[in-house]
DNA sequence: TGTCCTAATTGATATAGATCAATTAAATTG
DNA sequence: CAATTTAATTGATCTATATCAATTAGGACA
């Protein structure tokens, strides 16, 4: 049994035994090491993936070169190309380890079958993808509000433990400011 | 029978008719004019809106008084303050009407006894905000991307109907850039 | 433990877009 | 349809942040 993810799925709803031995019959355990990529553009996207262990980095490679940062997830996240998922098409996003990760994944057919067969799971991915709204419109108000040095304090209140595991420049690419910019700031923090 | 709503429902999901009519059976039509609002923060959000004509805008008041366009909404979008309904907490949003509007609200407790007796309209809804979350990453990725004029232009594709139903003002705003800015964007490409 | 490589910092300059102020154009409304 | 309000445009600055270039600091690892 994969107890991290079951705790994960008993906060959210209360399944069954039988639903929960369902799910968990078809998650796969898979380990990324440092520096390597879960996923990248181009790809076919049959999984999503939930994180046991470690911290990794979903971004964007736009066509003038520049990478930008989608998504950081870290322990009892959910990562992935939430969109070619969904649509079962291409992905456009590199999903890289920033630490040696320990991921559970899910394939998209097994997920169809589980909506089938136990459908109070439709509830607990609506509940995640309802969180996850959330979380990106407060990340859209914080750009349109505040400025570098506000929105820098409310990445190290909202992410507590993901602000000491990611570099800088990582940081301050998921704030859309450059690196020069965000060390300014923290200079600025200190004292 | 509310047909519009129920057209775009038989465009994500296949109910029976029992879930059509049990659906159908708790909306309540209302209307509101050009300029009068839907919601205001602080009020208890017990209503998500459906909406059959006319056109709105939600945004946030921030502390120092400005304003921020969260969403805009036409024909056969949904509307509401998202965060609060599904917390059932209090408002954070404004919602006023651009112009005047015929909407179909549903209540939170009679949504939760559809999910009961009707569990299909787990997935209505999960596909729904799914794609609202893709439409949202989109404007994250374009905000961490793209200029003011590559923006405006994506916007104008993107939301090809709302563009003219909508002031420069309100568009800028969405943006979050000044409307000079937008002004002097437009005139570029015009020429 | 020193070498190499990557990240962070610091300084100098450039620029997109904000802000302020004034004018023109377009909607509303009596 | 004239008067009044509201929106859009244009011009002149100002400013936050980007960019470029150089230096310092940390880590990894042979």
């Amino acid at each position: 049994m994969h107890t991290s993810i079951i705790k994960h799925i008993n906060n959210h709803i209360t399944p069954s035994l039988e639903d929960i031995q369902l799910f968990n019959s078809v998650l796969n355990q898979i380990s990324v090491s440092k520096g390597q990529f879960l996923l990248k553009p181009g790809t076919n996207v049959q999984h999503e993936y939930f994180v046991v262990k470690g911290c990794l980095k979903a971004y964007y490679l736009d066509d003038k070169g520049s990478i930008h940062i989608i998504q950081f997830a870290i322990e009892n996240w959910w990562i992935g190309d939430f969109e070619a998922f969904y649509n079962q098409g291409s992905s456009i996003l590199y999903i890289e380890a920033i630490e040696d990760a320990t991921l559970l994944s899910i394939n998209y057919n097994s997920l169809q079958k589980i909506y089938k067969k136990a459908p109070i799971f439709e509830r607990y991915f609506r509940v995640l993808i309802t969180q996850a709204f959330i979380a990106q419109r407060k990340r859209i108000l914080s750009t349109l509000e505040k400025n570098t040095k506000e929105r820098y304090i409310e990445f190290c209140i909202s992410y507590p433990n993901i602000e000491n595991r990611v570099p800088n420049y990582d940081i301050a690419n998921y704030l859309g400011v450059s690196p020069e910019n965000l060390s300014r700031v923290r200079k600025q923090l200190k004292s």
